[in-house]
DNA sequence: TCACGGAATATTTTT
DNA sequence: TATTCCGTGA
């Protein structure tokens, strides 16, 4: 344990923190003892504040091992660390951070035997829950000729936004989906069923990594105790993204020295949908009686122009907690709002105006272009490839949830657990002349052998004569007389796979090379169930069909993103695609202020990811079908800003097409 | 029992 | 665009 004087004087400190510092970062990263809350404004440095810190108490001789840093994604954990370890030594790499999902991972393979669980469970992804569900949805729309119940990705969002806010599925569906209050009880049997399931094989969602980590600390003091005593440092960052969940196991986790520190930004909270509630931040002081609280107001990322804009954006918020954001940064030029034709004459002129930023020497990874949804991008990706225009889309649909890449997985999956029903399902539906019902008819088969996966090698196979059948014996009696190590066993999987992959997909090429891509990925590991839970908890974020090989920053690249991907970062030149009333805010955020909020707020992440240049465009002319009406102005939330705010251009690309 | 085509339908964001 | 349902033919 370091001694206190040591930690309150720097003279001894190789970094020069007052120099590199401004007075409020000092002050969060010097006051290393008790509860802290910081309050920073977007661009404030953050970021910053959070690697001095913990440089800081690595330098004051602090165990890096007992420092617990927090944080929204994996790659932000990572970066943090990097940089602090450029900034003193590598003792920073050793530091432990992460998700908290990741984190409940980490203890929940440790302690799940005290929760009568076993610690080898396997984690489901939202594609493997949804799955199940629409297995389970099945039945019961089969014994009920029930048609109306939800799809299977509602149902999964009911589910999960039930858990995270900790509140019965019958209040969601009240609050959120007024519309499915007449197949409640489906709905909850389904939920029931799914529990079931999941316990039954020993599957953990992602949910559950949280539900069942609080459960620990909750019900077993002896391993709160030797768990919040290995962490003497806690930092979260992104606080205002945390729900109820999470906010109690900080609470339990936070030994008797009380040394939490968290950061966020209350106008930046935009995962209230996941049971995030940004009141949790104003919370944070009565949680932790004698909490400190630091505000960052000074912001270094934009320019004048554009933080006049966003100031005006998070002033519309009802509630929130004031800050006073201030830049020292002059010029930069005024924000644009840009009326485009059609969606078509949007990408265009996003086409055009990046070429003419290439042509003044700013690079293509400078730029982004932000969205509401995934799906808001396709016209664009495909003027960009026309124009050769290399980019990378972040957030939306992920490689690993692709169908080509979860088939490949369910094989392995089937070895590690030969239980796992969904697995077995989807790799003997690839199977031609395998349906629904031989499969069910094998897999039962399977499991009364008890030899694991090389049960279906002895399946008597007379009502399953196939040829397709054969070769998936053929391949599983190869790994198993083998025993052919991970690599391997893929490289035998893939072999297997690709003539079905050639036959179901057109793009067969293009999906082959993904298939390659994670070969190189699993080369790195030795474990199946280690590869299998990082694919899970960790996937790599780009969207399906990039080369999403290894990160190489100096990869110039033009950046898509969805706006909840491009959190806490930052472009010299960012676009914001689709500022269109109806579609930005959602038509269905309409009807309650809450929801309205929170679009507002994603604007307004949005609009601070910029440096120095800002452009909102929209299609005009938008006939929206299930509204029923024509969109054809821009986003409340910019629409009446002066032309000394926010300067309209017209587009008009299309007329010379 | 399976495969396939056509048609109707739809909320989005992520660990 | 993806999902799901339904009918038809093999």
């Amino acid at each position: 344990m370091p001694d206190k004087s040591s930690l309150s004087t720097n003279s001894k400190f190789q970094i020069q923190y007052e120099a590199q510092l401004n007075a409020s970062q000092l002050e969060a990263v010097m006051a290393t003892e008790g509860p802290m809350l910081v309050i920073a404004g977007a661009g404030s440095g953050k970021t910053r504040t959070l690697t001095y810190r913990v440089a800081r108490l690595v330098e004051g001789g602090v165990a890096p091992s007992s420092i617990l840093l927090l944080t929204f994604t994996r790659k932000a954990a990572q970066q943090m660390l990097q940089r602090a370890t450029r900034l003193l030594d590598r003792r920073c790499e050793n530091v432990a951070g992460g998700t908290f999902h990741s984190f409940g991972n980490l203890i929940l393979r440790k302690y799940a035997g005290a929760l009568g669980i076993h610690s080898n469970f396997a984690i489901f992804d939202r594609v493997d829950a949804e799955a199940l569900i629409s297995l389970l949805r099945k039945e019961i729309t089969q014994t009920t000729k029930n048609r109306s119940l939800p799809r299977k990705h509602t149902l999964a969002n009911i589910f999960s936004r039930a858990v995270n806010k900790m509140i019965p599925i019958d209040d969601v569906v009240y609050d959120d989906y007024p519309h499915l209050t007449d197949e409640l009880e489906s709905i909850n049997s389904i939920f029931h069923s799914y529990k079931r399931y999941k316990s039954e094989n020993n599957f953990f969602d992602f949910d559950d990594l949280l539900i069942y980590l609080l459960q620990l600390l909750r019900t077993h003091p002896d391993i709160r105790n030797r768990i919040a005593s290995s962490y003497r440092y806690v930092m979260v960052d992104e606080y205002q993204d945390t729900n109820k969940i999470q906010a109690e196991i900080l609470y339990l986790l936070t030994g008797d020295n009380n040394n939490i520190m968290v950061v966020g930004d209350d106008s930046q909270s935009i995962y209230a949908f996941r049971g995030a509630n940004f009141r949790n931040i104003m919370k944070f002081p009565e949680m932790f009686p004698g909490t400190r609280i630091i505000a960052l107001e000074e912001n270094y990322r934009s320019v004048q122009p554009i933080l006049n804009l966003t100031n005006i954006i998070i002033e519309q918020a009802k509630e929130k907690y004031s800050k006073n954001l201030f830049t020292r940064k002059s010029g930069g030029s005024v924000p644009v709002l840009v009326e485009a034709q059609d969606e078509n004459d949007q990408s265009l002129f996003i086409v055009d105006k990046i070429q003419q930023l290439g042509r003044q020497g700013i690079e293509l990874n400078q730029i982004a272009v932000l969205f509401r949804a995934g799906y808001h991008s396709f016209d664009l990706e495909i003027e960009l490839s026309r124009a050769q225009l290399p980019f990378i889309k972040v957030g939306g649909f992920k490689f690993v949830e692709s169908a080509h890449i979860k088939d490949v997985l369910a094989h392995l999956r089937v070895i590690s657990n030969p239980k796992d029903r969904i697995s077995w399902y989807r790799i003997l539906l690839l199977i031609e002349k395998v349906g629904p019902a031989t499969a069910q008819k094998i897999y039962n088969a399977v499991i009364g052998e008890a030899s694991g996966y090389t049960g279906l090698l002895t399946v008597k196979s007379k009502a399953i004569a196939g040829a397709g059948l054969k070769r998936l014996k053929d391949l599983f009696s190869i790994i198993d007389t083998y025993a052919l190590p991970l690599e391997k066993m893929a490289e035998a999987i893939i072999e297997y796979y690709l003539p079905i992959l050639k036959d179901r997909y057109d793009d067969h090429p293009k999906r082959t090379k993904d298939l390659e891509q994670l070969l190189t990925i699993m080369e790195r590991y030795n474990n199946l169930e280690q590869f299998l839970t990082d694919m899970a908890l960790e996937p790599p974020n780009t969207a399906m069909g990039d080369t999403f090989t290894v990160e190489t920053p100096a990869d110039d690249r033009l950046v898509l993103s969805t706006i909840h991907s491009a959190k806490g970062l930052e472009w010299h030149t960012v676009f914001i695609i689709w500022a269109l009333d109806g579609r930005f805010p959602s038509p269905h955020a309409l009807h309650k202020e809450e929801d309205l909020e929170e679009e507002l707020r994603l604007m307004y992440v949005a609009a601070t990811r910029a440096r120095e240049n800002l452009y909102f465009t929209y299609p005009n002319q938008v006939y929206d079908r299930s509204l029923g009406i024509v969109l054809n102005s821009p986003s409340r939330f910019i629409d009446m800003m002066s032309d000394s705010i926010l300067e309209k251009q017209s587009a008009g690309y299309r007329s010379g097409y």
